[in-house]
RNA sequence: GGGAGUUUAGCUCAGCUGGGAGAGCAUCUGCCUUACAAGCAGAGGGUCAUAGGUUCGAGCCCUAUAACUCCCACCA
């Protein structure tokens, strides 16, 4: 701490110490049997993405975890790393690559392509992880990964053959989402839907050699193009003589039947349906059961195909015009009624996905789901909060099989190799270029893999799977995974059933959820409203210490909060709050190592009890993952405790001649200190470790000190109280002269009329310190006390102090009166409460002393203010 | 159509298993008191969404209602 200035300044520190931690080692872990192991993985941040404030909130998180039980011995390991997050890094590079050279990726070709996102990957990988370090996150930097280095790679490629082979992977023709923009499939979890104004156009068909039509109702009138039939209810009486027959497709002239079908619900539209089965997912399942033809009507980026005729070429809007005119103009279109619906959209890009059929991978889901719902109903993977348990099992137990394959480039590759000659399909772990069955050229899928299909295997293949390493066997299963709601599908539920399947075993035991980061009205902050806050504009400006106390505190697990920058300047606030008390404690120091006083002085076990306490408050918050409560534990304690009193408490001897007592004040400052730098330590990283390396302590580092534990022979109860009643009776003085526009800065004689002189004897000092008081004077009477002075009515005392020149007779009354009043209260109530033979005979006998006892303060503080009032005549 | 969440001081939010309503910011008053004005000492401000219920006792548990938010779901 060489830096003495009166404000905290953490950019000066920050790079500094974190360029020590990682030449010290200190966030490494191996393997250590005699150790008890404790992992966290990272959620992998895109490796082209920047660091916004979620990461932020995440890292935090995390940091705090892994801080702390690394102080606590644990052999904490956090494996750090990126994704190479398919679609987003692809659509990146492909933008770039337009707007910079006017070309497309089909222009360059897959190969010249790839390597181009290499160099953008190496380019910019190096800044997330640079960002991560910013914020203070203690990670294993010598065991960072990424999803598609060679490692992952072989991992990805051992589950996909692995889940290949026990029929758990499989090629089929199925209606999936389509991104137009992307030209990719999406899975179902990819897909969000909104809804949107639109319409329903009601359409009539004609009856097959009659002049009888039915009317269908639909949103998405384009896609009549494939309409293979037409569906009502088997039970719908209007449509009993038309089941069987058939229609005509209007525009296209296809004679189609008219099927009956369970799906369709008589009361909506017209009761009569159009089924396109290669646009529709519920479609396609009529489809099925009727033996109907699927049309697929669209090619990849949405226009219209050839299966289309003379919309051939249209992109799918435009000929959703031209198809509701053409259909006004012959005299099919019977009416147009608004209609709101929900549309699905790319989560990556927003476009409108396409429903259509496609030959992709899918994993079968329904056997895997059944161990992952196992092992979250008993308990094997618990979600913190608890209520993240029911989204999990909701969604896990109605999942349908996860289409993981992706018309990108940017990937891992599908492992599977068709031979030219015989037609056969391998899947191979290793690349073939022999078709085993006939010898014949192979050529392996174009297709790659979800970037969630290698994030699914990220606890394991981080560690070492499929090799059987050290670290496999020592860190896993992993402890905690920290991430936000809005990933609980995409990427826990797939953890959690890839590592049952495959590691059997659950990939971590608690999942500790937390919300969004809002902007300061309550907005997702998002790049289209430009309401994003720069986590590192924050740093730079406040310090990253700042930045993380505002992110954990102030909101309960699981929820949304709210970011703005008075809680910004907050934090930033008890930081330079705690800098001042350090140097507070250096500028007075003495010794020259940390120990306890050695003669103890009332105060001083006042504040190591109350340590203690926190020491034990602080410890269990974080044991059940009440970050933000554990914080404030420390804050208050910090603030309230230690500076406004203990700190003002001990002033007099520290500057005093008593060398002992002084010196023991010095040697509790330290020990607190030193406790608190160590508790605030995995929230505040950088301020702990230069304040406590600056203090008398052994350790090289604040990181690997140990962590404070509860010590019954520091709990002093009996001080506390004595502390207690002190510190109130300060208050109370302070109060009565602040009422009187008594100014600070005059002093005045006090007189403590009490049967407790021993205790107020303790506290002498303090009120003169403390409570603007000169010549304090114990006594058991009112003798030497002059007329007219006010009397503060304490419990155990009355406390009088000589203002003859500031005293307004009728005011005091009326102060005494009031008090008077008040006490009344506060004695009905405890005796209402008391005479309650409810209350008597039920409530636990601790609340019924405790209840006793109040009242007896209460009446004896009653007593004695009558005592000022009648004096007052 | 299901499920979840929220509703507490002017604002943003805590309040862990039921036992006399809290913090930060904002507001008002007084202080540059030799760690800190990014501070200190005081003060004001809440029928804890509404209505019932359980209980000796409810912000907390139960039921219903209202408003807002989110997630899931195949009603064209």
């Amino acid at each position: 701490m060489k830096n003495l200035e009166k404000t905290y300044n953490p950019a000066e520190i920050e790079d500094r110490l974190y360029s020590k931690w990682v030449e010290s080692g200190c966030f490494h872990a191996e393997p250590d049997p005699e150790k008890e192991p404790y992992t966290i993985v990272i959620p992998p941040p895109n490796v082209t993405g920047q660091l916004h404030m979620g990461h932020a909130l995440d890292e935090t998180l995390q940091d705090i975890l892994i801080r702390f039980k690394r102080m606590q011995g644990y052999n904490a390991l956090w494996i750090p790393g990126t994704d190479h997050a398919g679609i987003a890094t692809q659509i990146k590079v492909e933008e770039a690559l337009r707007k910079e050279e006017g070309l497309t990726r089909y222009d360059l070709g897959r190969e010249k392509f790839l390597e181009r996102v290499w160099d953008w990957k190496n380019k910019f990988g190096s800044r997330i992880i640079n960002q991560l370090k910013k914020i203070g996150s203690s990670c294993d930097w010598d065991r960072e990964r990424f999803t598609m280095d060679e490692g992952c790679s072989k991992a990805v490629r051992e589950v996909f053959v692995n889940l290949y082979n026990k029929g758990l992977i499989y090629r089929g023709n199925k209606i999936i989402n389509w991104c137009p923009s992307c030209t990719t499939a999406l899975s179902d979890a990819e897909v969000e839907y909104s809804d949107q104004p639109g319409h329903f156009w009601h359409v009539r068909y004609q009856i097959t050699g009659t002049d009888g039509y039915i009317t269908v109702a639909t949103t998405r009138p384009e896609t009549m193009l494939g309409d293979t039939a037409i569906a009502v209810h088997p039970d719908d009486e209007r449509y009993k003589d038309v089941v069987g027959k058939t229609c005509i497709l209007p525009l296209v002239g296809r004679e189609i039947p008219i099927v009956a079908d369970e799906y369709v619900e008589k009361d909506f539209g017209t009761g009569a349906v159009k089924i396109t089965p290669a646009h529709d997912p519920n479609d396609f399942e009529v489809g099925k059961r009727h033996g109907l033809p699927v049309i697929n009507v669209m090619n990849d980026d949405a226009t219209i195909n050839k299966n289309g005729g003379k919309y051939e070429g249209l992109d799918r809007y435009e000929a959703r015009k031209r198809i509701v005119a053409d259909l006004e103009e012959c005299g099919a279109l019977v009416k147009v009624e608004n209609h709101s619906h929900n549309v699905g959209h790319c989560y990556r890009c927003g476009t409108t996905v396409e429903p259509l059929t496609s030959d992709q991978w899918f994993v079968s889901m329904a056997p895997l789901a059944k161990e992952a719902i196992r092992v979250v109903k008993d308990g094997e993977v618990r979600f913190v909060p608890e209520r993240f348990t029911k989204t999990y099992l909701n969604w896990m137990e109605n999942v349908h099989d996860w289409c993981i394959s992706r018309q990108l480039w940017w990937g891992h590759r599908i492992p599977a190799f068709y031979c030219d000659d015989c037609g056969e399909m391998t899947v191979s772990k290793e690349d073939i270029t022999a078709c085993p069955k006939c010898g014949g050229h192979v050529r392996q899928e174009e297709d790659v893999l979800d970037t969630w299909f290698s994030s699914a295997l990220w606890p394991f293949s981080t560690l070492g799977f499929p090799e059987e390493t050290e670290e496999l066997k020592y860190f896993f299963p992993t402890s905690t995974l920290v991430t936000g709601y809005d990933i609980i599908f995409f990427w826990v539920a797939r953890m959690i059933f890839s590592s049952c399947e495959h590691m059997h075993s659950v990939p971590f035991k608690t999942v500790f959820i937390h919300g969004l980061v809002r902007d300061s009205q309550g907005r997702k902050m998002s790049k289209s409203l430009g309401n994003g806050i720069d986590p590192l504009e924050i740093i730079d400006k406040y310090g990253a210490d700042a930045l993380r106390f505002t992110l954990a505190t102030g909101n309960a697990p699981g929820n949304d909060m709210r970011f703005y920058m008075e809680r910004v300047e907050a934090s930033r606030n008890f930081a330079n709050k705690i800098w001042n008390a350090a140097r507070f404690v250096l500028m007075n120091l003495e010794i020259d190592r940390r120990e306890l006083p050695h003669a103890p002085k009332t105060e001083d076990k006042w504040i190591l009890s109350r340590l203690n306490t926190v020491i034990r408050n602080v410890t269990d918050n974080l044991d059940s993952f009440e970050l933000g409560v554990a914080l404030s534990n420390i804050y208050d304690f910090v603030w309230d405790e230690v500076c406004d009193w203990y700190i003002e408490l001990v002033k007099p001897r520290l500057y005093g001649a008593d060398e002992e007592s002084k010196l023991d004040a010095q040697r509790t400052l330290v020990w607190v200190l030193a406790d608190v730098m160590k508790l605030l330590h995995p929230f505040m990283p950088f301020i702990t470790e230069e304040i406590y390396c600056s203090l008398p302590v052994e350790d090289e580092t604040i990181v690997t000190a140990a962590w404070p534990k509860y010590d019954p022979a520091l709990s002093f109860p009996e001080d506390e109280r004595t502390m207690e009643v002190i510190c109130e009776a300060i208050r109370s003085v302070r109060n009565v002269r602040t009422g009187m526009n008594v100014p600070p800065s005059r002093r005045a004689g006090m007189f403590i009329v009490t049967d407790k002189p021993e205790l107020f004897g303790k506290g002498v000092s303090f009120f003169e310190k403390l409570a603007g008081a000169r010549d304090v004077s114990i006594q058991s009477d009112e003798s030497g006390v002059p007329d007219g002075a006010v009397s503060v009515v304490v419990e155990g005392a009355r406390i009088f102090i000589p203002l003859e020149d500031l005293i307004d007779v009728e005011k005091e009354r009326l102060r005494l009166e009031s008090e008077k009043a008040r006490l009344e209260g506060e004695i009905a109530r405890v005796e209402k409460m008391l005479g309650n033979p409810g209350f008597v005979s039920k409530a636990p006998q601790k609340k019924i002393d405790e209840e006793k006892a109040k009242g007896e303060k209460y009446r004896e503080m009653y007593a004695k203010v009558l005592e000022s009032l009648n004096n007052l005549k």
